[in-house]
DNA sequence: ACGCTATATATGTCTATACGTATATTATTC
DNA sequence: GAATAATATACGTATAGACATATATAGCGT
């Protein structure tokens, strides 16, 4: 995972507020997320297939659900820009 | 400055490039950048000229220079992604 | 004013990305 | 095995992004 990787996984919206909702929740499924951010099913699905062929989340199905994480594998420095990316947005939308 | 706005600049390699560049330098002209990237003119010019409309990077002429910074009211959050991007980098490639 | 240097912008084109809608897949339950 | 629920993918289209090449602008020196 470069770095050149990993920024254009976080320049669309919706990906970026799925990663911020797995890094902040731990695990999603995808309806979750679908709920959570008011999206369609396809658009949500699409993004984290981007996600997932991008090494950057995991999946891993329970009968009918698929749950969503970080990747395992994901480099702390990613993790990181997550974090600091949360606290960003935590603090513009303070209510 | 939102984390929306902001993480779409890094998505090109030669934008990230230019802000790695400028967070670690200070300030460096567009002559100086091209040099260092060792891209064509106007491609610099133009992606400088994207960060310079978001708010991210900031110029100023001196002469025929004009010299580019990270923009003084960048937010720290947005600062501190670029230290960590670049510890990446410098981890990715320790040459 | 002319030429030179540094930088910016314009133009046309090509590619990538995102989208909505429709359909397919996978697993469960009856 | 049909019906249903959760998720994924396919398809067509629209928009944005990036590029190379060419040209324009702005300041300096003579």
């Amino acid at each position: 995972m470069t770095a050149d990787e990993f920024f254009p996984a976080l320049a669309d919206p919706t990906r970026l507020r799925c990663l911020l909702l797995l890094a902040a929740e731990g695990e999603l499924c995808v309806c979750e997320l679908t709920h959570a951010l008011d999206e369609s099913q396809p658009k949500v699905s699409r993004h984290l297939a981007t996600l997932r062929e991008g090494g950057i989340v995991s999946d891993r199905r329970e009968g009918l659900w698929i749950h969503y994480r970080l990747h395992p594998d994901l480099p702390a420095w990613a993790r990181e820009i997550l974090v600091t990316a949360a606290k960003a947005n935590a603090a513009a939308k303070p209510f």
